[in-house]
DNA sequence: TATTCGACTTACCATTTGGTAAGCGATAAC
DNA sequence: GTTATCGCTTACCAAATGGTAAGTCGAATA
């Protein structure tokens, strides 16, 4: 099995991801995507079938580059590796904000259309690292879920609001409000040092 | 001046909300949103000039919701108000989350397009109103601003994503979910109470 | 009664969209 | 040397999109 990352396939759909995170499914048409590569529309026609069927590979990209993400993440406890997870997901996220922006926009269009999960197995092993921490061994899964998902949440929220926050309150001031949210994230990472009450 | 609810102009407006929040602003098309009035497509364009026109108007019939919601909070004392605000959003972007669709939505979209910022004025009267309670009275804006925009973040992440933990963890292990969510807003919202370290 | 005006509608249009069908040129296999 | 396959392209299409222009029709106004 071949998988280059510069096969025609592969450019293709990193492409792809660029425009559909920047604008969302319906927005980016396919000639956006193929007007970037050199190439006519019908190349990804010729690859995917249709425009949902380069979707789907695109958001089946993602979902690896996320699993990969926390399965490569350095440390030796489960609370290091938890805590540089989240870290580096920040960063990401604010440096690079392209998978965040195509998942909230798939959280987004998940009532219309999607059938398929692709943030579940990202979710469960993100669960599942959470859960061999002292902090979270006892608690319940919802419980565990939800410290996750805040956190995902607040980082998430934080990385797509970038442009409006510049525009509303201008870069420099931002650059405050990002110490800010590092020094908060921080602080409530902490937390994985203590034992429950 | 007159400003009936029921004015056709209003149900454009509220009609215009409903479906950009469903679908987001580029794939609601004018047609699906005056299908549902029994009009044509160009009752809206007579009101509103042109489909940016119309988007205009929802959104600044959203900022003026999120205003006055903040202004028209219960309580006496500024914990109590604040504390009751996170709340009434909570349980609103659960339970109708329109708006938080069409925010989050409008977020994902600043970076192309916008250039007035319609939740300047709520996110500035939150911060106000936090700024007078005891615990963030000393802070500074930043601090101040990441700690409402993180119970933002998270409140408004979890809703947009209702659908799909629906989907990959059943309704019925949502419900665990919504109560773990809940009971940990309301934990954050305790700190309220306390005085800064 | 005549006129204006607001709230639309019908008719039309150019552009863009995703998608199909068929073909073409270079490389590889036989 | 012929054939098949891969990676496209040109040509074409029906449907949907936002937008313009002009007209309709009832109620308010003069």
């Amino acid at each position: 099995m071949e998988n280059p990352v510069d096969s025609p396939k592969m450019r293709y759909i990193t492409m792809a991801s660029k425009v559909f995170a920047e604008k969302g499914y319906h927005a980016a048409s396919l000639t956006s995507i193929t007007d970037k590569l050199g190439v006519t529309r019908q190349a990804l026609l010729h690859f995917f079938g249709s425009k949902a069927g380069l979707y789907t590979h695109v958001m089946k990209a993602l979902s690896d580059r996320l699993l990969t993400s926390i399965q490569n993440v350095e440390g030796v406890t489960p609370e290091e590796r938890l805590r540089a997870f989240f870290l580096q997901l920040s960063e990401e996220a604010l440096t690079c904000p392209q998978d965040t922006q195509l998942l909230v926009h798939a959280l987004l269009d998940a009532q219309e259309t999607t059938e398929i999960w692709p943030l579940k197995p990202f979710l469960d092993a993100l669960g599942a690292l959470a859960h061999q921490t002292k902090r979270w061994s006892e608690a319940s899964d919802a419980d565990l879920f939800c410290w996750i998902y805040q956190l995902l949440g607040s980082i998430q929220h934080f990385a797509i609001s970038q442009s409006t926050l510049k525009g509303m309150y201008g870069a420099g001031a931002f650059e405050f409000l990002k110490e800010a949210h590092q020094a908060q994230l921080e602080a409530t990472l902490s937390d994985l040092e203590k034992t429950p009450d």
